[in-house]
DNA sequence: ATTTATTTTCATAAGTTCTTCATAACTTTT
DNA sequence: AAAAGTTATGAAGAACTTATGAAAATAAAT
């Protein structure tokens, strides 16, 4: 069924943004599946079961609020509600009536990929109370526990260490050069030696299991810093 | 007291997110209080003494851990913190220093809510029935009792030692911060000094039989402070 | 009031992590 | 290919954290 792929179901009644969504889905490894009105929107919730709706308040035959209030009476799926921007009330019922975010049109595709993002992790999370816990390859950052883990193994890393994979892992692809990681791991002004940052980054590697030449986790961008490897999908 | 309606303390400089937090608190049935910065913040959890705090990070004038610091120099209120997306540190750094809970910018109004009332039901547990009893290990905790007994062993702990050990054996694997213990041991805050807990665990360690090199209960998080062993499935 | 138990503080020992430094290896520029 | 600049790494001790015994302070019990 679900074949690692989570699976976004959009409805929505512009094609050009429909396209836009889903070229951004695809980016982001979702399978998303479209519907122009709102009728085929709660049919396919039943049917394809996705891990979440857009849903366009605009919409050609049912508007918003009655396929939200439909797909609800079935289902938990989690919503996400997109409304023109003059529609202030509209979004406050949309929540009411249980979306459970919203975004403003326009909006740009990175923010709108952002908030499914957090309800698909929200969702993932489950337990409630609990601190999330970031996953990037086969590694397991739990801030609550202050463990990592890789492929299972649980790896023993200083505090220091912690953060310093926490910063790197929570952005992957984003280089970050010395000083903008010492400022993040150090409480406000600790003068600290340039090169102490590299001596943390080798014995990370250590315990990763890392090397700088051919590396897994974190790679070294001459000049500038290091940043955590982006895989394409 | 308590008059019924919980009292949320929301310390945010948006007033776009405010207004929306405001609604759903209303929503959810708890008196909201807003205030732009952190020293009226700080002020205002002497004044009206708010049941929970919704506290964003990014402020304009004094920033978050700054406002929490100041906030745990008198008050045990819980205190939630909004991050924005790529500050996986500062989240470690609260908690550190006493956060209950954080969430990451963008968040959904829909969890933003779940953990408020998770926080809420979690501190009303705490004063109703004390502690929780559970069985952990070979441990089984009593809380009316006020016992513990070891493999059947009646063990003879002293108030604060029960408190500790509940509070640990409660979370397998959450870490404590020796201020997060503090807090949970003292019903006010009182002051004392950092180093009295780690004697208390010396001493309950010896009771349980229990050592710091190879731990069965009780281990050191280097750094940060303690948590209770937690062993997979 | 005296004893007993509990809690906090203190001092020191033991252990760990962090920073620096020196040197080797590597990358870019000339 | 050499020079200049950058990163990698091992090693040492500085800096910091935790463990622990014992004493002082506090609270509870007799």
């Amino acid at each position: 069924m679900d074949k690692g792929k989570k699976t976004i179901l959009v409805v929505e009644d512009d094609q050009n943004i429909a396209d836009l969504i889903k070229l951004y889905c695809e980016q982001d490894g979702f399978r998303m599946v479209h519907v122009v009105d709102g009728a085929k929107g709660v049919e396919f919730v039943q049917t394809v079961n996705p891990d979440c709706v857009i849903l366009d308040w605009m919409l050609p035959t049912m508007n918003g609020i009655e396929v939200l209030k439909k797909i609800r009476q079935f289902s938990e799926v989690p919503i996400l509600m997109v409304t023109a921007k003059a529609e202030e009330l509209d979004k406050i019922l949309g929540l009411e009536f249980g979306a459970d975010d919203y975004i403003t049109k326009p909006f740009s595709p990175k923010e709108l990929m952002a908030r499914v993002r957090a309800i698909l992790r929200r969702v993932n999370m489950g337990k409630e109370g609990g601190f999330e816990s970031l996953k990037v390859l086969d590694l397991e950052i739990d801030a609550n526990k202050m463990m990592v883990k890789q492929g299972g193994d649980i790896l023993n890393l200083s505090v220091l260490e912690f953060k310093l994979l926490s910063i790197l892992a929570a952005s992957p692809g984003q280089v970050f050069s010395r000083e903008k990681l010492m400022q993040k791991i150090y409480d406000s002004a600790a003068m600290v030696f340039d090169r102490t940052i590299d001596v943390h980054v080798k014995n990370l590697r250590k315990k990763l299991g890392d090397t700088p030449k051919e590396p897994r986790y974190i790679e070294s961008v001459f000049g500038i810093g290091y940043k955590f490897k982006e895989y394409e999908n």
